[in-house]
DNA sequence: CACCACCTTGACCGGACGGTCAAGGTGGTG
DNA sequence: CACCACCTTGACCGTCCGGTCAAGGTGGTG
């Protein structure tokens, strides 16, 4: 492995080095990672193989620079949507909507995780981050129970049915089995959440 | 390519087949299909590599093998759950339920799915029998729409919804995210599916 | 000019892995 | 017994692919 950490890079190398990323997704999105090719990579990029490795030191850094720089415009969406000022189911109807939105919005990238499932090296990469928001949303639940707006069950049963429902309908909406824009799956979603959580759709 | 098929199979052969595609399962639900080696599948079973090509032509064969069994059990074991004479949504959550309590019991199987969306060899596999579920899911909606119990929303929309409901909980709990029995979680997902069709959870 | 850090190339290496094959059982039937 | 269909073995082959490397720019600084 070469010593590719500690290296600084020009302004033209920060360019290629993001071309390479973009390559990349393209690659990776539809074909999956594991059926990308290094060369496929390069070829799509336009330059030889060897020059990946000038700018990372194998294959899965690459793609875990990829998922990592997603993840974190998601967060940032998300928190971005949130009105710190609002209840907490309404925080969470509003960070689902946000994300059914931000995932429309970046179809390829996400289209990227969920062909990815396979892949010990890539499984923890991917789980990594994904507690974050799991952990936030057991929070507001929390709160919201505090609040006498939800039953005292398990917070987690409520935050996975509310990841489930933005992964799950986001997923038919990236491959076509759903035929909404995603401004309308995006309320629709909204509302089925806030109807699992509490049966009735605050307005 | 040898003939494989047109082969006929004596007592003794039929139970190393079974043999086989029992390793396979639990290597493919663990690693993954694509990190799963036929030597790795043959030495499990305790048997020479060469001897799974007398009994499947490739790789993917076995696993398509493998994915139209457990199918075809889901499909009997949802439809066995759906009261004939009961009303739409009723019937959709009792065979939510049943898929949960399903999915559960054969985790082993179902981990190996949610493992597996890469490699387009697989993913038509998988893609192929899912359509069905979703079929009836829609045939049922629409019936509860007639009877006024639902909105006149696209179908696709609420099949959408519930079959995710499903699949995340039930991965969840495979997963150990999720504390509860399966009966527990059965019926939380079968109310939570109610009360995001309708806003309420009929008694 | 000399030097050095950065960038680019493509031939090459080595291991991994799906699939093949020739050879050797084993048991049942005419 | 001879024959045949079924079963089992493990060495072997061909290919694919991540990663390496030696060589060749290019531009900025003393």
């Amino acid at each position: 492995m070469t010593a590719t950490a500690s290296r600084t890079h020009t302004e033209q190398g920060l360019e290629r080095k993001h071309q390479l990323l973009e390559a990349a997704a393209r690659l990776f999105s539809t074909k999956g990672y594991s059926n990308t090719r290094i060369a496929d990579i390069c070829a799509e990029a336009g330059v030889a193989k060897g020059l990946m490795y000038w700018y990372f030191p194998t294959k899965q850094s690459l793609f875990a620079e990829l998922v990592r720089t997603m993840r974190q415009q998601l967060r940032r969406t998300q928190a971005a949507a949130m009105d710190p000022t609002a209840d907490a189911i309404t925080r969470i109807r509003q960070g689902t909507v946000a994300s059914v939105l931000f995932m429309a919005e970046h179809r390829a990238y996400f289209a990227l995780l969920d062909v990815e499932r396979a892949d010990d090296e890539v499984a923890g990469i991917l789980r990594a981050g994904s507690d974050v928001y799991a952990n936030d949303l057991v929070r507001l639940v929390r709160e919201a129970q505090r609040a006498g707006q939800l039953p005292d069950a398990d917070p987690h049963l409520y935050a996975t049915g509310v990841m489930g429902a933005v992964a799950s309908f986001s997923h038919a909406l990236r491959h076509g089995s759903i035929d909404t824009t995603a401004g309308e799956l995006a309320a629709f979603v909204g509302d089925w959440v806030a109807r699992a959580l509490q049966g009735t759709v605050p307005t």
